[in-house]
DNA sequence: GTCTATAGCCCGATAGAC
DNA sequence: GTCTATCGGGCTATAGAC
């Protein structure tokens, strides 16, 4: 890695964090360099504008969530499975990009139409259908109930995923692990005796 | 009504639905002014700060929601039947006040160390109450299973109830009482076959 | 009670020295 | 490649006429 590279990186790093925890519209520049040390205007040697910033975050992210669900979810997988899969590797990712992960969340649903995010937003999709196929094929199979719509029970079951990111903190005895059975438990069995 | 309040409401729905759509950061007084037909100075003839606005919004939000909680869930329900009048109730609030519910699941995490916004976050925390309190209970009781903690179950419905603010749309064939069946469906029963 | 006008501040982005 | 300095503009909030 050459060392504009890494200077990149540290940038994203940087922005990530800011842009989780204060949301991208009140993060300002002057505070994405403050927290990598240089000056506002150094920035701008490494990216376009405070928008790229954003993007380039975003689409990182979706790019490796991407590739992990079609390594660790082939559709080759019975559905509970590949159901299972995909819950694990989304919350490791979550884990593991606890700022991407929450600027994904909190900003595409906002950016929607905005032209500069169509590859994420494409990526956003992609992944998507990941779940609904899964979904579908369960149902298809009889393993899941064809009385809920694919939709409803996609929403359900991926909020509660993603946005463990909002409440779970990973100092928790309440493990990763721990989540993903309650999370395929409560779904697939439900919560009363 | 007089017509400082009748102009008050009229603000304060401008505000709700401006800051629901691209957020309270990205949501400046001239645009809220030019909604109502004003300018913006006229504004600070009923609210003392653009922040005064959104407490507003979220403050009266909350208590008509908590009141609507007290009335139709008391605690002389049984477990069951008291979640699915807090279902009920959370969207039947969410279809007659979606801006202000979008408001409230988006921008109150971040406010809640925030002062000005110390009785919101009370509000909120009584109303949560009412949720942990119904699923302890069951848990007691012996209709809700014991070896998923409270904390988690409550975050999962939860959010699929409020979210659905967000996917859902009013006209859809799809309607409140198909979303409050299949959210206690999949919650109690899941939905594996 | 609403207007016009603007103070005072902070923003994203740029220019040019080093 | 990073700095200092700053431009042009949008922001919240205020002042004072009507």
């Amino acid at each position: 890695m050459t060392a504009v590279e890494l200077r990149r990186t540290d940038i994203l790093h940087a922005s990530a964090e800011l842009f989780a925890d204060k949301g991208v519209a009140s993060t300002t520049v002057r505070q994405i360099a403050a927290r990598v040390g240089v000056q506002s205007g150094a920035l701008y040697h490494y990216f376009p504008s405070k928008s790229a910033i954003v993007r380039e975050v975003v689409t990182t992210y979706l790019e490796q969530l991407k590739a992990r669900y079609d390594e660790a979810a082939p559709r080759e997988l019975d559905p509970r499975a590949r159901l299972r899969a995909i819950v694990e590797v989304s919350l490791r990712t979550a884990e593991e990009s606890p700022h991407a992960t929450v600027v994904y969340q909190n900003e595409l649903p906002n950016l929607r139409d905005d032209p500069d995010y169509r590859d994420a937003k494409k990526l956003a999709d992609e992944a998507q259908q990941i779940w609904l196929e899964t979904i579908n094929d369960g149902k298809r199979t009889g393993v899941f109930r064809e009385d809920v719509p694919t939709k409803v029970f996609h929403r359900f079951i991926r909020d509660a995923v993603w946005l463990s990111i909002k409440w779970r903190h990973p100092e928790d005895a309440y493990t990763t692990e721990d989540l993903t059975r309650d999370c395929l438990t409560i779904f697939l069995d439900g919560f009363a005796t």
